[in-house]
DNA sequence: AAAGACACCTGTCCGC
DNA sequence: TGCGGACAGGTGTCTT
């Protein structure tokens, strides 16, 4: 499930619901995720969450003792509920929190983690190598060109690469490029200036537009039925192998580049 | 050094 | 309707 937008629209989503209120419990029902959910999380009891930001797809939480690092892995979500609701099958680790609420991560696959870190965050071996935030001025069309000169890599590989440019996965990758007419396969090297400078224009347009329809259904976040948002009516390639080509019609073709499908427009994306 | 394969896990969908 | 197999929004790590 989670794309950046998503990630995004659930820090906004759960943060008036768990700031600055006591952590009074907190329940590892499977530790079994990603990486074993570490038992130091206790020491966070009766500390606060002073501030939630977001790094790539990471969802940092902050108190005085330490950060709560969570990300959602494919299937992840996070979820406001009351104290006390039953559990899903699925419910791993569960915040309770002096206000009454409960933060409970939902993770099917366990692909998702909970971990925790008392140092500097930027020094953390799963943030200190990522590239610049895709909506962020850091990242241009001069760094993608710099960084491409003399490379080989498919363009679809380069920018779901978070050394180079964090939180563009699979689906925001294809209909970027589509948006800009590049065929994914194109070898970075060759791509001029002006394209890249496209390239950059879609991936923030894009990105910043499912931003805004997921905060459409914010209240999603809380109670235990919502979903949270989604956009597939706005998806012009993702999933539309076969159907004809929003531009010109023809059908589109899907391919594999390092494990992931790609779907695209052979007529539109040269 | 860089590219590719693989690993983690459950749920869902497709074809027979 | 049932069943096996492919595949899924991510990403760190191991193998070429």
């Amino acid at each position: 499930m989670p794309e950046l937008p998503e990630v995004e629209t659930t820090l906004r989503g759960i943060s008036a619901h768990v700031l600055n209120t006591p952590i009074t419990r907190i329940t590892i029902r499977n530790p079994k995720l990603r990486w074993p959910v570490p038992d130091e999380l206790a020491s966070l009891l009766q500390q606060q969450i002073t501030k939630i930001t977001r790094r790539a797809k990471y969802l940092l939480l902050s108190t005085d003792k330490g950060t709560i690092i969570i990300h959602l892995g494919m299937s992840g979500s996070l979820r406001i509920v009351d104290s006390g609701t039953t559990y899903d099958k699925h419910d791993h680790v569960e915040f309770c929190f002096a206000n009454g609420n409960a933060l409970r991560l939902k993770d099917p696959r366990r692909f998702g983690a909970v971990l925790w870190t008392n140092e500097s965050i930027d020094e953390h071996p799963l943030l200190s190598h990522l590239g610049p935030e895709p909506l962020s001025d850091e990242f241009n069309s001069e760094l993608l060109f710099a960084l491409s000169r003399n490379k080989t890599v498919a363009i679809k590989q380069f920018i779901m690469n978070s050394k180079i440019v964090v939180g563009i996965g699979n689906i925001y990758a294809n209909e970027a490029l589509f948006a800009s007419g590049i065929n994914p396969k194109r070898a970075v090297g060759k791509i001029s200036k002006k394209r890249y400078e496209q390239l950059c224009i879609e991936i923030k347009r894009i990105l910043e537009k499912a931003i805004s329809q997921g905060g459409t259904t914010l209240k999603d976040f809380v109670g235990g039925t919502g979903k949270p948002g989604y956009f597939k009516q706005e998806l012009l390639v993702y999933g539309r192998k076969g159907l004809p080509c929003m531009q010109c019609k023809s059908p589109l073709k899907e391919i594999r580049q390092g494990n992931r499908s790609t779907v695209y427009c052979t007529h539109c994306q040269t």
